[in-house]
DNA sequence: AAAACACTAAAGTCTACACAAAATGGAATC
DNA sequence: GATTCCATTTTGTGTAGACTTTAGTGTTTT
């Protein structure tokens, strides 16, 4: 059956559904109607139904079990999803030139603090990478990296005067499970310094970790720019 | 055919994109083959690509346009889900034992600030209430939130000495539209003494506007305690 | 009672096919 | 040379039907 003449798609079913939880119609932990009679109900086959379920379980408004049924979700369970782009993007996307400046790269054997963080073996070779990011003369992340040789040996011959790690490792190394965090940290002399704020200030942290298949590779702390706001709209 | 016997599944096929991408074999800004060619070197239907193409371009590794075909994302768009929990969620969830106080609760004309921030009507009358939630005894949260009455006409009648106004808000109102950052600010002196903190240490921040179908709602500011931070895995 | 078992309802996934919609690239026109 | 228009390709979505997997529920056995 063609679906131009008067349909009901997936999205039209994910509307009406959702529309039935907010008027009450649909009260939080009650069960809804099984998928069968939902095709019914909009007379479209039990597949469109599915789909619509399916993505409205997936964005944390129903919960969904076999035999059991579909239930609208207590409390619904909201997700906020951040994108994470590159900071070139990041910077560029505001409108503000970006340069990339090296602070310094050295190898050197893990610290203590590290080698637990990220379970590495006693003695483990790292290259620790400091450097900056800014938006036309404005300081807009200083990122202070660790990255593990054992599992990036490309990196004894990586040369990061012109090009980040992050961006170096993203064309390099894939990675399969990333740890990430955020906090409010002070700034200490260092950071201070380089992001032009007086000692103390309170700065806007990721931290970061990334593996490949178990294999601890690299471990961020990236420490934001006066005024700095992660933001998502939903 | 019946899937028991040695069928791909969808599951498969997007694992199986990803090790190409990973493994360089589909190189960032690469076209994909179409749906119909992977679907005939997997031998499924192109039903069951589409779906797996679909859901890796939904975690932010393809691009899929009609026409121009599907091709992968040279920086791949990774992007964070963090879950917003509710506050008590997040306290019981740590193994802490949750107790909200209410702080004040007032029936203000919204100041000048706020109309701006929610394109309100001049005047426009709110309900400011100001809370504390705790995790056992220690401080975890100091919300400061405004709602609005013309959008919200039963907040007039809530009593927050028992329960949040965010758990009362979900109850009571729907809504459609969040706008949620997050960021690094310094406590000021009311801050500093509801969480137990030093004046103007870092303190994470959270800030959340609510809208019903282009209704401002609500806005919340949202200051954790100390050390605390936002995770998440991928 | 308690444990083991079978039955069955519900979601999960796949096949096979069809038509819809978008957008690209080239052809026709100005 | 630029613009408009159109055919074609590729993804998007729907139908119809089948088999699979999970997990409640009730029954039987211990």
């Amino acid at each position: 059956m063609p679906q131009s003449t008067e349909t009901t798609s997936y999205k039209d079913i994910k509307k009406t559904v959702l529309a039935r939880i907010r008027s009450g119609e649909w009260q939080p932990d009650s069960l809804l109607p099984n998928e069968q009679d939902l095709a019914a109900e909009f007379s479209c086959t039990r597949t469109t139904v599915n789909r619509a379920l399916r993505e409205l379980a997936d964005e944390g408004y129903l919960e969904r079990r076999r035999k059991a049924g579909t239930r609208v979700l207590s409390a619904p369970q909201r997700q906020a999803r951040f994108s994470i782009p590159m900071v070139r993007d990041e910077v560029e996307a505001t409108g503000g030139t970006y340069r990339y400046a090296l602070v310094s790269a050295e190898t050197t054997v893990a610290p203590d603090w590290l080698t637990a963080r990220l379970a590495l073996r006693p003695d483990q070779s790292t290259v620790h990478v400091r450097c900056m990011h800014f938006s036309g003369n404005t300081p807009f992340q200083y990122e202070d990296r660790w990255i593990v040789v054992d599992s990036v040996p490309q990196v004894a011959q990586a040369d990061f005067s012109a090009i980040g790690p992050n961006e170096w490792l993203i064309q390099t190394v894939p990675f399969t499970n990333v740890e990430l965090s955020f906090l409010a940290s002070r700034a200490d002399a260092t950071v201070a310094r380089f992001l032009d704020l007086p000692e103390g200030e309170p700065v806007f942290t990721g931290e970061r970790i990334t593996w490949l298949e178990g294999q601890p590779v690299t471990y961020a702390k990236m420490y934001f720019g006066a005024g700095y706001r992660m933001t998502t709209q939903f």
